[in-house]
DNA sequence: ATGGTGGCGCGGCCA
């Protein structure tokens, strides 16, 4: 089973190279985020086209996240128990043998900014309501743009970036914490190369220096560990023309 | 160079 995350920013621009890369790709689930398009404009017949299912939670212009499956995605959640949050930013749902949560994480901005004071207490709330799925869920796969880079390796310039919104020691605690339910990051599962990266600036080519931060992430649980035969970040839709300033990452797990 | 690029939507916000 072939389960992939990728910030498409903006489906309505990218619609063309989502469906291109669910046709080369294949993935059997694709959890995608900053969607920007309210529900009621969603299309669901591009990806019924194609032999998904689709499922979404939107607005517009800002946020959204939507998965895509080729099974029928079950028991769905919007929300962050207990956290009342107008910004469309969580999926969760059951799809055949896997519970699986996209997620949107908050930006942030800047240290100086509300905006990060509501990403950490985000990163709380959601921690608290991933337990209660860990308890409940032995096949739980949390994936999604956290916009946050887990260690110094996974940032390009870790000096320019130290103290940086993406690379705080507060974030970082805020995710481990969260990894700390019982979850391992797919892609550090196998050995990779040095300065792979998810996300580019879409300033000062970016993309062409590899100056980049890997903050796009597949957690899967312990049960899902052993059973995990890959974790890679495809760059390739990210060299195409307007393309998303993220690249989609794919895991592969061996589910019988 | 306090910029740069891109999406949304038409001025300014967000990333």
């Amino acid at each position: 089973m072939k389960v992939a995350t990728w910030n498409v920013n903006s489906l309505r621009v990218r619609l063309d190279q989502v469906c291109a890369w669910l046709e080369e790709a294949a993935p059997d689930i694709l959890a995608m985020q900053e969607t920007k398009i309210p529900d009621e404009e969603f299309p669901h017949q591009a990806f019924a086209a194609l032999g998904y299912r689709s499922v979404c939670n939107g607005q517009r212009a800002y946020n959204g996240v939507a998965v895509a499956s080729r099974q029928a995605p079950e028991a769905i959640v919007i929300d962050i128990d207990g956290f009342g949050d107008p910004q469309r930013r969580v999926l969760g749902a059951t799809i055949g043998p896997l519970r699986l949560y996209d997620l949107y994480v908050p930006n942030g901005q800047n240290v100086e900014s509300e905006k990060y004071l509501y990403k950490l207490n985000w990163l709380e709330a959601l921690r608290e309501h991933l337990a209660g799925e860990a308890a409940r869920h032995e096949r739980l796969l949390i994936l999604g743009d956290f916009n946050i880079a887990p260690e110094d390796r996974d940032v390009h310039d870790p000096a320019a970036w130290e103290g940086k919104v993406h690379c705080t020691p507060a974030e970082r605690a805020a995710l481990a914490r969260i990894v700390d339910l019982g979850f391992d990051d797919a892609f550090r599962l196998f050995d990779q190369p040095e300065r792979t990266f998810s996300w580019w600036d879409y300033r000062g080519g970016a993309f062409r220096r590899n100056l980049g931060l890997r903050i796009d992430l597949i957690l899967c649980s312990k049960a899902l560990r052993s059973r995990c035969r890959a974790c890679d970040i495809d760059p390739g839709p990210r060299r195409l023309e307007r393309p998303s300033d993220h690249a989609p990452v794919v895991a592969e797990f061996d589910l019988n």
